[in-house]
DNA sequence: ATACCTGTCGATCCATATATCGACCATGAC
DNA sequence: GTCATGGTCGATATATGGATCGACAGGTAT
């Protein structure tokens, strides 16, 4: 079972949280084959930025929104190339949502 | 089997496999495995431009190499992003083989 | 009204692998 | 010798995806 006493980032990640573009990019990650179909890169190395673009925000829109993701922990980021992959990260949701128990 | 009547540019073939060089290039892409280790890049794809620096030519030699082979036809490359895969074209390879018998 | 914050954009910058360019040297033909 | 050719180099150019920057608009708080 996944740790959920990570230590995160309850401010960056309910910032992120607060822009209905960013969480749909996380629901988006959540089922990558549903959303992408990406013929150039495998699925599991996440979704690339560019296809992000389908949501029609400009190409700097999308990469501060994607930035603000990983910032806050969310997403987890890898380059390959001039590439870059977007992946959720499950176990800081989970302790980010164990978190929310203290509110 | 493979076609044997492909056409093919002989003039630049035996240009390409003029050089000793370029003759060892179309060597190490006969066993990939064997002479190249790229954790980066899986092997089926080809091998990359940059993993010939091993030879200790500078890069702008490898790839004038490189491009002479492909211009051949003895190889063929393949653009994955700012990466540059290269294979052994065997069909080329067998009909050139071939084609030598009409010396 | 002013100040601040967020989202957005176009333009520009950055990073990286590869390609091209210009110069030099050695060799062989003449 | 002169010339052309081929290999080599360092420097520079290209291409491309992504990141950053500066400006602007809308909303909200004071």
């Amino acid at each position: 079972m996944t740790d959920l006493n990570i230590d995160i980032d309850r401010d960056a990640i309910l910032k992120a949280l607060a822009s209905p573009v960013r969480r749909e990019m996380l629901a988006w990650l959540k089922e990558p084959a549903k959303h992408f179909s990406d013929e150039h890169h495998p699925l599991e190395m996440g979704i690339c930025a560019g296809q992000f673009e389908r949501c029609g925000l400009s190409q700097s829109t999308i990469s501060s929104h994607l930035s603000a993701l990983v910032a806050s922990g969310l997403v987890t980021q890898r380059r390959v190339g001039q590439w870059a992959f977007y992946q959720r990260n499950e176990p800081v949701i989970a302790a980010f949502r164990a978190a929310l128990d203290d509110l």
